[in-house]
DNA sequence: TTTTAGCACTCTCAGTGTTCAAGTGCTAAT
DNA sequence: ATTAGCACTTGAACACTGAGAGTGCTAAAA
């Protein structure tokens, strides 16, 4: 990491900060002005120029004010990180009231979610429910449903209930279905989804396993049950954003439904983010995403205990208010940590 | 209704069918080249000026061509119906396939079929899962979850499978809880879920019942588990629309986009056409929202047997290509009620 | 009586030139 | 090292223009 001199360092905040604020290039007297360097037009214009070389500004064209590239964001993110300059108040403890109401729906609650922070951010909040490689089995129930289907109900740690219909070829019992979830629940129960699916698959390959009938049938079961099962992706405020002065050129704005209405593509993504600790953020063209790489993510993750099972986030233009996104997400990422320990 | 000589009406339908076809206002001499009438462009524009003057057409400025009025698509659509003349082919076959192997996943279906359609029609697809007011209960069964909390899982006759969360004051054992099932399903199962919310009212004021500590503790249940439960809307495609010259305008886009987000205003729209059989159609200023007005509507409702349960649709501009978004959308809601019928 | 050719008229759109303001980089003075 | 001054560059806003498309009306033709 390049380090800046103290004074270049503050011209680069300014800079950034103006233009978060005011969505037109910032000029070397705009910064004069408003903020109080004592320093003359001409010599910031210098220092500028300076910044633009070593690649924190970009001038659109030769007569425009600068604006801040993804790596001048990134300096300017990573100084408000360690500086935690975002002395926020807190306005929106009633919208989390509203939220808590919804605690035993996680869908719900995780839509719902999305939509406050799409409100309190007018940027597209997004959220991602727990998934499989986190998600741990708490219990499995199996209803008989018709004659040849059945329901399994899958209860987990985080508070999800997941269910799927299945069909077996023959009939069953209730009884035996009850026997059958018995089993499964002793065997897998306390374990990760991925991890029931990888010890299925090496069950069935157990020969005298498979000759006991009614596991082998257990084993089919569970199989089906825990097909594709997938955190699901929540996404909200696109009118929001639309206000926004960075989303008035019309192919922008294509580019950014695609990358709302390609859930897989941001599942990926949010998948990487969702193992790390605390507030990430990953600004425009850090993104490995193409339709992402004018968009900034600002995400945390929520946990269970100790462990991370999930993220919730926004997403924006680069020219994001960073300070307020963080201070957002990480309050929204503790607050839904808090309600799934209190469920 | 107007009725307009041979002549005038198939005028009409050479305008409107060349608008949705070009999206430019279309002048006497297109029409004059493009459709065989062996009429000199003089005389359709007369033609024109009288359809102006009846409201059919409309001239956005004195030296363009004429663009159909809400009116003019009306007229157009009624006599397409009548005289059913969208013979399409079937080209899509395949994309109905891969929807047949969601079958057991009711919700997954429905988020699968607005893409298809979206993806057929290029415009919104919708789809609306069946409503409490026509859901009717197969069986409920309660399992215990956490020491005061239950889980209830509703199944019903249309494929539903919803569950809820309840928590109750007491400790119960799982033993009261089926007890407690075999009541409610002996009482409840064959109503819908809107008879069933009324019925349990009802019987709460009776006093003796209520003195059965059991009877008592379902019925409070019972409430729990029905009350905000409501269809789902699924909306899908907005990629495909913004690709539409309708939609080039910024202001249309945020019109557009805030009504996607309104999802319960959409809800309110679809539920009253879910009382109806049959393909229905709603365009532009007929829609009673405001965000809607530019918009037009064509769904049809899918059934269970005999009674319409829920509705697909496409939601797009006013210039709609009607005979083929009818075609799409009476195909997939027949598919759908298939579905259903099969699973 | 109905249809059509002819024509003057209207309006939009794309392209052009001009002006204006903002902001720059450089140089010379402080 | 900083700054004032100045020439220069550029895009946005605006008015202007001509071309093109389409109209309505009138008078002639069918």
């Amino acid at each position: 990491m390049i380090t800046l001199d103290e004074r270049t360092r503050k011209i680069l905040h300014a800079v950034v900060e103006n233009y978060i604020n005011f969505p037109d290039p910032v000029g070397s007297r705009t910064v004069a002005k408003g903020y109080p360097f004592g320093l003359s037009p001409a010599t910031i214009r210098n220092i500028m120029a300076d910044l633009e070389e070593m690649g924190f500004l970009l001038q659109p064209h030769t007569s425009a004010g600068r604006v801040p590239t993804d790596m001048g964001y990134r300096f300017y993110v990573e100084s408000i990180v360690t500086e935690s300059s975002f002395l926020h108040k807190e306005p929106f403890r009633e919208l989390y009231k509203r939220l808590e109401t919804l605690k035993d729906n996680i869908d719900i609650l995780f839509s719902e979610t999305t939509r406050t922070i799409s409100k309190l951010s007018h940027y597209l909040g997004i959220a991602m429910s727990p998934k499989p490689d986190v998600t741990t089995l708490n219990k499995i129930e199996l209803l008989k449903y018709k004659a040849d289907k059945i329901a399994a109900i899958l209860f987990t740690d985080e508070g999800l209930i997941k269910n799927k219909i299945i069909s077996i070829g023959a009939e069953v019992t209730q009884k035996d279905l009850n026997r059958i979830a018995g089993y499964l629940n002793s065997e897998f129960s306390g374990h990760t989804f991925d991890e029931i699916r990888q010890k299925v698959i090496k069950e069935m390959s157990k020969e005298k396993i498979m000759c006991d009938r009614l596991i082998s049938k257990a084993l089919k079961i569970c199989q089906e049950a825990f097909y594709f099962l997938y955190g699901d992706l929540f996404i909200s405020g696109l009118s929001e954003v639309l206000e926004l002065p960075d989303f008035t050129d019309l192919n922008k704005i294509k580019e950014l439904s695609r990358a709302i209405e390609d859930k897989h593509t941001i599942i990926t993504l949010l998948d990487k983010l969702s193992e790390c600790n605390g507030v990430q953020i990953i600004i425009g063209s850090e993104n490995s995403m193409d339709e992402m790489k004018k968009l900034s993510v600002v995400v945390s993750t929520y946990k269970e205990g100790d462990r991370p099972i999930g993220v919730v986030g926004i997403i924006g233009p680069t020219r994001m208010n960073y300070s307020k996104a963080i201070y957002i997400v990480d309050n929204t990422a503790k607050f839904i940590t808090k309600m799934l320990a209190e469920r």
